[in-house]
DNA sequence: TACCGGGCTGAACATGCGTTCAGTCGAGTG
DNA sequence: CACTCGACTGAACGCATGTTCAGCCCGGTA
């Protein structure tokens, strides 16, 4: 298989220690490039790979620096000097920047589906596949909400089979009695994957607010029992009185329609 | 050198009056250029305003592009082009591409300010005054949902002030029985709002299964009430069953406890 | 041995970007 | 009138980017 990844010939090239890869230049670019290069093989199961190709190096690469900048933020010459290659290398093995970017979006899809499986092979419940998926690696799930702020086909794809297998792992815990049914149990499903994601998108703010970064550090115990306290006080009791909103909706209706020339459609918002 | 164009400016290219500023060239983008200079108006209230000076336009030119294409996927070329200026003029009114970008903050924040301290006086419940500023400008809040996006210190103060105000509407809201108190109100506000900007983020899923589109058009009535009954019903009845959920939680636990070796940091159980 | 082909490189290229420059125009002012 | 000043422009500059090119090194093969 991969026997010396032509990494003989850069020690031969020019005499530096085989993790040596110094930019020719400045490079007064503060970013982590070697730590992206060393945090590669987070990948897979907790084996000790072997010493990874330069074609996953800058993928792996790419996957960590994308999901930490943005595809727009960051440029083929960064991910390359991560992954410790020169820029036309990158676009040898992957034909452009376009196509880096295509065989990310299938190796974390491909990352993703295995992980699952495997979880559920092992007979795990499902909110601790979803956990594990998770905690397994952070940076796929930063490189997952870029593509989710991207939009495209492919992470289209990937929303509706998670929203299928939310289904079946619903309708399963329905059963049991440890969630109520709904009257759309598949919007309920797409809308309640959207606040998470959308909650994880915005983690920002919920590390100001909560003390809880949960993409980018070890998240710190406390806060992480603060922002589960508060999501399960959320889906375990409600937030409003349906009698109540229902009665203040046809009030305010009715203020409207005495108000304003009737006919138009009222305006039901049930957020705060 | 540059006589020529001295001339072909003067003579020939304005003949007609001091208000047209028409763009030389033939255009021939597509994106709606004149669409996002005949959309500059629905700013303020509904006054049939004077003729808009290039600054004004270029200004809300970019706030519209912006929100549409995000921060990163527009030049100053289209905006100048959206705007009917030229690029340079940009410049000399913004200083920079991040001076515009600055005043496209700005503008929008007190945008939002006015449009809430208006819809307050008028003496709006809490829930319309989110309402009326969500609906006064589509595009407004598209540009919000960049910046969220994109994070920094002024959306930052943005969303702390929303916190804050959530937290007054809530607690009035609470007074009167229409919202259940919470453990943590102020955690409970941020996880709130942060659930539904992250849906308004990730809109383009919520149009694909519930066919609402938040952002883009005039929203279908359909979708959206398929969209509200579903929020609705997530607020005022419980997802999970709470004792149920915590027996699972502990014997999880235990299950956990058994299988691998005791002391490492397991599952953290969110209080029963 | 000679040759081939793929991994890999530095240098160079083309393009598009934000910005600068030098200048025109017209309104305002003395 | 002359003079100033700000809005505004086309041309051009400098730079960073993605990509191409010509060629090197080296294991495999005949």
């Amino acid at each position: 298989m991969t026997y010396q990844y032509g990494r003989s010939r850069g020690a031969g090239l020019r005499g530096s220690g085989p993790g040596s890869h110094r930019a020719p230049d400045g490079q007064a670019d503060g970013h982590s490039t070697q730590d992206a290069a060393s945090t590669h093989n987070v990948t897979g199961t907790g084996n000790t790979s072997p010493p990874a190709s330069a074609k996953e190096r800058i993928l792996t690469a790419a996957i960590d620096l994308y999901g930490r900048l943005g595809f727009d933020g960051v440029t083929v010459k960064e991910i390359a000097q991560a992954a410790s290659v020169s820029a036309p290398l990158v676009i040898h093995h992957f034909g452009s920047k376009a196509g880096l970017r295509a065989a990310c979006d299938a190796y974390v899809a491909e990352q993703f589906r295995r992980t699952k499986t495997e979880s559920v092979r092992r007979g795990n419940l499902p909110r601790n596949v979803a956990h594990e998926a998770m905690a397994a690696n952070r940076h796929l799930v930063k490189y997952l909400m870029r593509a989710f702020m991207e939009g495209g086909e492919t992470i289209d794809a990937f929303f509706d089979q998670l929203v299928e297998d939310s289904l079946v792992y619903t309708s399963e815990a329905e059963e049991i009695g440890l969630v109520y049914p709904s009257r759309n149990p598949r919007h309920r499903a797409v809308v309640m994957l959207l606040q998470s994601f959308g909650s994880l998108i915005l983690h920002r703010q919920l590390e100001r607010h909560l003390g809880v970064s949960l993409l980018d550090d070890e998240p710190n115990p406390e806060g992480l029992d603060a922002y589960m306290a508060t999501v399960l006080e959320l889906y375990t009791q409600p937030v409003m009185n349906a009698e109540a909103f229902a009665e203040l909706l046809a009030a305010d209706a009715e203020a409207h329609t005495e108000a304003t020339e009737p006919g138009s459609t009222q305006d039901r918002s049930p957020r705060s």
